[in-house]
Parts: structure tokens; C-alpha cells; sequence
DNA sequence: AGCATTCCTCACAA
DNA sequence: ATTGTGAGGAATG
């Protein structure tokens, strides 16, 4: 792992005071970094592998192919998260989960690797989310050179896959619409350029054209992809949150009413809270979203780390 | 009153 | 732990 024999490199250490990476990770953002038994993540951003090993008041940081830059970047670090967190509502719920939130980023992510990400989705668990797209990655990927990681496949790989082989990373009826919107953004790679130009409300009209988007995915790719931080994805733990905590159980309040109250409420930087909720949330509930992305001692092994 | 339109909810399959 | 569709009913005008 050390050494320059084995090509990852030292790119310093981030202070934990700065960035809570585990956090960060693990708050249901992103399936690109896993776990491995030593409690260090690995995950790959881009063309560059990463590991993080927690260490007492910082992480220490390798990679392959990457630099500190960039990490920092994926990090948000630019961002005055004190800031985003004041210009967000003060409601006691909010404030339990910014104290059990502390450090948590959201990641500036390839866009594209959030919707297809995002589309493997629907009605799995997150450990399986996980593995999902890392079979997709083993594929369709590219390998990063000197490690068994993989970058995402871009939307051509996708695109010419054969149906089958899709289906057989399990992804059953999700296939369908992944290999259509990979098809599509093929086709049309100004895609999410043009998004930038748009309205948060615009962007996501175009994201829900497509096949398999609806307004959750689409509120996911703006957030995590775009950096569009109006965003707040309402997906079936967000919903119970929300009815519980701000509606009082009421259970003739519609899911379009809570999405409404939702972007009133927590306003321009909602996607924030959002985090910061679900992370509270699903850890008051049992989760333990470490755990849920830790690799299996066979996956662990077949990295050859 | 009858009718068209819109909106909402639910259930179900993929 | 999402989306797309279609049926059925209430509200609107």
C-alpha cells in the first residue's frame, strides 16, 4: 500500500475538524467509495483512485492518478458550509441533526454518474446500490492504472452493452431505463451543459424527460451532480421524516403537499438540511450507513489492495 | 344538468 | 424503497 512500488502516492492529510469524510460519504449521496476492514475508504472520482484512512485528528490521504486539489474539490471545500448552514431555517429538528451532522459535505459529483447512479436505485437497498454500480464500473469501466478500480462507464459504454449483461448485474427492470438515458445522453453529450444555463426548476423539467427520472432522481442529479443545493430529494425516508417530524403523523397531508412545505421551508440551500436530515435520521433509526458500505472480505480480497 | 378538464389517490408492474 | 400507468372519484368551471 505504501511506496511508490505500488504507485499510490501521499497527498497529506485533511484535519478532521475540516471535513467529516465518513460522513460525507456515507450519507446516501454517493455508491462510489466503499469501506474496507480497517475502517479506511477507498473510492475513485473521476480518472483517480482514493484512500482515506481515519486516523485520530485527521485522515491521511493516497492516491492513484489524483491529486490533494482535486480531492478537496470533490469535498466542496471552496464552500462556506458555516455559512450554507446559517442561511438555513432554525426548526429544533434541524438543529439536532446540524449537531449530529457536523463535517458533512455535500460532494461536487460527475453528473452523469448521478443519474445512472441514481436510476440503478429504485427499490434497493443501498448496499446493494453499491455493489451494483461497482459491477457496472468492473465492466464497463476502465481500469485505474496500477489498482483493480475502475472509472464509471461513460454513456457509449452503456449505450452498446448488451441488454443481457446489463440485466445480469441484477439490475431487473432498472436496465431498461439506465441503457435508454445512456443511449440518449450519447447522443446528446451537450446534455448537462445546457442545464447549467437553466433555472433549478427548468433543469430538473428536462431531467424527468427522461426515461425512468421522476422528480426523487431528478433532485438528486441537481443536487449531488450540479451543485444545484435548492435541491431536496424526498425519497421514501425523507417522507417518513418529514410527516413525523413537521406534520405531526397528519396522514391525510399529501406527498405533494410535503414536497411543497419542504422547499418553502428549507429554502435555497434545502439540499443541505436534506443531508444533514437523512443522516440524523436513518442513524436515529438503527442504520449504520458505515456499515452498509463496507466491502465483503471476497470484494475486499479481489481488489488485491 | 350535463359536460370537459384537472387534480388527487390508490394499486400494480417493471 | 422509484417511476409510469391506468382506474376511479372529487373538485372545478
Amino acid at each position: 500500500m505504501s511506496g511508490s512500488a505500488s504507485g499510490w502516492q501521499s497527498l497529506g492529510r485533511i484535519s478532521r475538524a475540516e471535513i467529516d469524510c465518513e460522513r460525507s460519504l456515507s450519507c446516501g449521496q454517493t455508491f462510489s467509495w466503499a469501506r474496507l476492514h480497517d475502517g479506511s475508504w477507498i473510492g475513485v472520482v473521476g480518472t483517480a483512485a482514493y484512500r482515506i484512512t481515519p486516523e485520530k485528528e485527521d485522515y491521511a490521504i493516497e492516491s492513484l492518478r489524483g491529486s490533494r486539489q482535486a480531492l478537496l474539490d470533490y469535498f466542496a471545500s471552496s464552500v462556506d458550509w458555516t455559512r450554507v448552514a446559517h442561511a438555513l431555517p432554525s426548526d429544533p429538528v434541524l438543529a439536532s441533526a446540524w449537531v449530529a451532522g457536523q463535517g458533512i459535505r455535500i460532494l461536487a459529483q460527475d453528473p452523469w454518474e448521478a443519474l445512472a447512479s441514481f436510476l440503478c436505485s429504485p427499490v434497493k437497498p443501498i448496499p446493494e446500490i453499491r455493489r451494483i454500480t461497482w459491477m457496472l464500473r468492473a465492466e464497463w469501466g476502465r481500469p485505474i492504472a496500477g489498482s483493480r478500480l475502475c472509472t464509471f462507464p461513460a454513456p457509449e459504454a452503456l449505450a452498446s452493452a448488451p441488454g443481457e449483461a446489463l440485466l445480469a448485474r441484477r439490475l431487473g427492470f432498472r436496465a431498461r431505463s439506465l441503457q435508454a438515458v445512456a443511449r440518449l445522453l450519447a447522443e446528446d453529450p451537450d446534455f448537462f451543459p445546457r442545464l447549467g444555463t437553466q433555472s433549478t426548476g427548468e433543469a430538473r423539467a428536462h431531467l424527468c424527460e427522461l426515461p425512468g427520472v421522476g422528480r426523487k432522481i431528478a433532485d438528486c442529479v441537481l443536487l449531488f451532480g450540479l451543485g444545484r443545493y435548492d435541491a431536496f430529494p424526498i425519497d421514501i425516508w425523507m417522507e417518513r421524516l418529514l410527516r413525523k417530524l413537521y406534520f405531526a403523523h397528519r396522514k391525510e397531508v399529501s406527498a405533494r403537499r410535503i414536497a411543497e412545505f419542504a422547499a418553502a421551508h428549507f429554502g435555497p440551500y434545502g439540499g443541505y438540511a436534506q443531508q444533514l436530515l437523512y443522516f440524523w435520521y436513518r442513524r436515529s433509526a438503527g442504520r449504520n450507513p458505515a456499515r452498509e458500505l463496507a466491502l465483503s472480505p471476497e470484494e475486499e480480497a479481489q481488489l488485491g489492495l
